[in-house]
DNA sequence: CAAAATCGATTACATGTGTAATAATATAGA
DNA sequence: TCTATATTATTACACATGTAATCGATTTTG
C-alpha cells in the first residue's frame, strides 16, 4: 500500500497543476502558478523540491531541465485529506458536515440536480 | 465583522469540546479530551492558552480555576475552514468535491435520504 | 501555620511551512 | 573549449505547531 505524504497548503497548489497535466518542467509549473499566486519562481522551486523529497513528485532529467510528474494519486491524497481535515473539522461526523455543505454551498440548480443523481445512484 | 483566527488541527479539538458545552474549566476540558486523545494535561493547557491569545477563547476567573468559553462561532469557523482548506484542496471547485464526497462517503441509507431532502429543499 | 498539591504562565524544543536568496553546476552559444 | 546563462541544490530565517516540562503563585490540608 502506498504511503501518502502529508502535503501542505502551498504544496497542494503545486500538485494540482501537475495532476492537471504532467510531466511539466519547473518553468511550466511556474507559469501555471503565475496566474493563481504571487509566488516568486524560487519559491515554487522550493516547493517542487520539497515535494520530491516527500516522494510526492518524481522527475526525469531532460537536458538541463527536470520534468516533474506526480508519484501519488490525487484521489488518494484527497481521501487522506478527507480524513485528516474533514474528519477533524467535524469530529468524524461526516454526515452533518455534508449536510451543512449542501445547505450552504453556492450551487447552480443544475449542479444540485447532479448531486441528487449521485445520491439516487447510491440508494439503488 | 468578526475576525476569525486561524485554528490549528489540535486546537480544533479543544474548541469542539467548548462549543459542545461552555463554560468549562481547564480540567473539564482535559477530561473531555481524555477519551479522544493521548495528550498530557499540560499539552491541553498550552492549547487553551494559545486559543486565548488568538482570541478564540475567553475565560472568567472563578477562584483559582479559569472557566473558558468560545469567543468565536463554530459555524463561522467552519466557513473559514471551508474557504481556506476545502476550497484550496479542491481548487475552488466545490461541486466536484461534494460529488466525490457523496460518492465515497460511508453513509447509511437513512443518511442518504436526509441529504436528498436537503437538496430537495434547495431546488424549491 | 507549614507543607503539599494545584493551577496558570513561562519557557522549551524539534519539525513543518511560507517565502525566498545564494551557491553550485551543467549546458549552450561564441 | 571557454564562458555566460539557465537550472537545480543548498542555505536562510521567522513564524506556526505539536508536545510538553518547569516556574511561580495560590489554595488546600495536615
Amino acid at each position: 500500500m502506498k504511503r501518502i505524504p502529508r502535503i501542505s497548503e502551498s504544496e497542494w497548489q503545486v500538485m494540482r497543476v501537475l495532476w492537471a497535466e504532467a510531466p511539466r518542467t519547473a518553468n511550466e509549473v511556474v507559469d501555471a502558478l503565475n496566474h493563481t499566486t504571487t509566488w516568486k519562481p524560487k519559491t515554487i522551486k522550493t516547493l517542487l523540491n520539497r515535494l520530491v523529497k516527500k516522494r510526492a513528485l518524481g522527475f526525469d532529467k531532460k537536458g538541463r531541465a527536470y520534468h516533474y510528474y506526480p508519484l501519488v494519486d490525487e484521489v488518494e491524497c484527497m481521501k487522506a485529506e478527507n480524513h485528516s481535515l474533514l474528519s477533524w473539522v467535524y469530529g468524524g461526523a461526516l454526515k452533518p458536515m455534508l449536510a451543512k455543505l449542501l445547505e450552504d454551498a453556492e450551487l447552480t440548480p443544475h449542479e444540485i440536480e447532479d448531486l441528487k443523481h449521485i445520491l439516487d445512484e447510491r440508494v439503488r
